[in-house]
RNA sequence: GGGGAGAUACCAAAGUGGCCAACUGGGGCAGACUGUAACUCUGCUGGCGUACGCCUUCGUAGGUUCGAAUCCUGCUCUCCCCA
């Protein structure tokens, strides 16, 4: 993998650059679908690349060692295959899981033991073999396994998590030193930092994962429930410590405002949910703002989805259709709603990649900001 | 023509003397969702009021009772079975 960058923007911390993989190059900043149990939910690979373009998505290493399980990743020749998707995917380790479905495993010095959701079996995932794992499933960039605290944690749980985070992260970078790709294309290995929302143990923890050297870093443990202003700040403290010339990804992050405030803080990378969950659920991000399309007041409104034409099908349907579509529960609805959604995000990073090329980011973001938070 | 069952809020359907403005679904309305156990979850859904509460409701008209959606009588309507 290599990384470099075109562009800095002067009114900001902003970048643009090119991240380069075997599976293809990914402008960045650059937006990355999640695509968590080998799909990105109601979008089919053509939709994803014809439609949507997008350039990388996301697997999980979890769900995907759950179902369909490692050995048939290993002998579809890897998830690319699997999946049918020639270009990058990043998978996470698994360590959001740890959080998520908290109420199932026990996090130990070894690595954490868990129930399945699934059929309730027990299974260990450690530093190690989330690296065999995600060797098996061929992604392009992989994830050290860490724990994601949650929001509020009190600053003793924090550090100690930290602490063991940063202990995984060793035995995972030594491991994935000594294994090799079992398919034939590279792999990455990124670090991911944690420490709550405490301005110290942030930095404690962007200095460690720095002194590794990775080819790129993540930043963990955000947007999990915290106010915006804490999770910009924390965002901020970090990229001033991370290496410039790696690329930083911010996990999880977020709505289309979140995204251009954290690009401005110098973020290259980001995922999340948001466009294709609460796209089913019937929330669309447009241009002109936020629609809950399932309110009484589309009913009758047959003006297209996004008049801009930020998404084909944004131009193709009109908002009174969609309404229906969802209101009725009919799967095109949600279909119409995740490729619109994906779509909107693809085009605003292209945007902000134009403007950070520009020189204009800052003062176009600023603009955006309120427009992007605006309800209809 | 004879016999039987039933009419409850937008729909379906519980309730069969006081704990009933009325269970539960559905529908409707609104909200939530940030490294996906999520086409999911939460709230509201007679009127007025933030709330304690007050007012009007269980086909319809009367009656019994301290008190009725619940008991009695008339009326109207619906459904089923037999001829």
């Amino acid at each position: 993998m290599k990384f470099s960058i075109d562009h800095r923007d002067s009114g900001s911390s902003a970048r643009a650059g090119i991240i380069t993989t075997d599976h293809g190059v990914i402008p960045t900043p650059v937006f990355m679908p999640v695509g968590t149990v080998g799909s990105v939910k109601g979008i089919s690979q053509t939709e994803l690349k014809e439609a949507i373009d997008a350039k990388i998505i996301l697997g999980n290493s979890y769900h995907l060692f759950l179902r369909p399980g490692i050995k048939i990743l290993n002998r579809a020749g890897g998830h690319h295959k699997f999946m049918s998707w020639d270009r990058p995917i990043l998978t996470d380790s698994g360590g959001y899981q740890v959080f998520s479905l908290s109420n199932n495993r026990k996090v130990t010095e070894e690595g954490y033991i868990f129930r399945s959701h699934i059929d309730g079996s027990k299974h260990i995932f450690t530093p190690e073999s989330v690296v065999d794992i995600q060797r098996n499933i061929g992604s392009d960039i992989t994830m050290a396994l860490d724990e994601c605290t949650p929001y509020p944690c009190d600053y003793d749980y924090a550090q100690k998590s930290m602490g063991l985070t940063h202990r995984w992260l060793e035995r995972g970078i030594k491991h994935f030193a000594t294994t090799q790709p079992i398919y034939d294309h590279t792999q990455s290995f990124f670090p991911i930092v944690q420490g709550s929302v405490y301005t110290d143990l942030r930095k404690q923890s962007a200095e460690t994962i720095s002194s590794y050297d990775q080819e790129g870093n993540a930043i963990g443990g955000l947007s999990v429930g915290e106010p915006e202003e804490l999770m910009y700040e924390m965002c901020d403290v970090v990229t001033q410590i991370l290496p410039q010339d790696k690329p930083r990804y911010l996990m999880g992050v977020g709505t289309p405002a979140n995204i251009l405030e954290s690009i401005a803080l110098g973020v290259d990378m980001f995922d999340c949910v948001m466009p294709t969950r609460n796209g089913r659920n019937g929330m669309l991000f447009t241009s002109n703002g936020i629609i809950n399309i399932k309110n009484e007041k589309w009913k009758d409104d047959f003006s297209a989805i996004d008049e801009t034409g930020t998404s084909g099908v944004g131009k193709q349907y009109s908002k009174a259709y969609l309404r229906h579509l969802i209101n009725a529960k009919e799967m095109l609805g949600a279909q119409i709603a995740s490729i619109h959604n994906l779509s909107f995000y693809m085009c605003l990073m292209n945007e902000a990649r134009e403007k950070i090329a520009n020189n204009t980011f800052a003062d176009w973001k600023n603009r955006m900001v309120p427009k992007l938070k605006t309800r209809l």
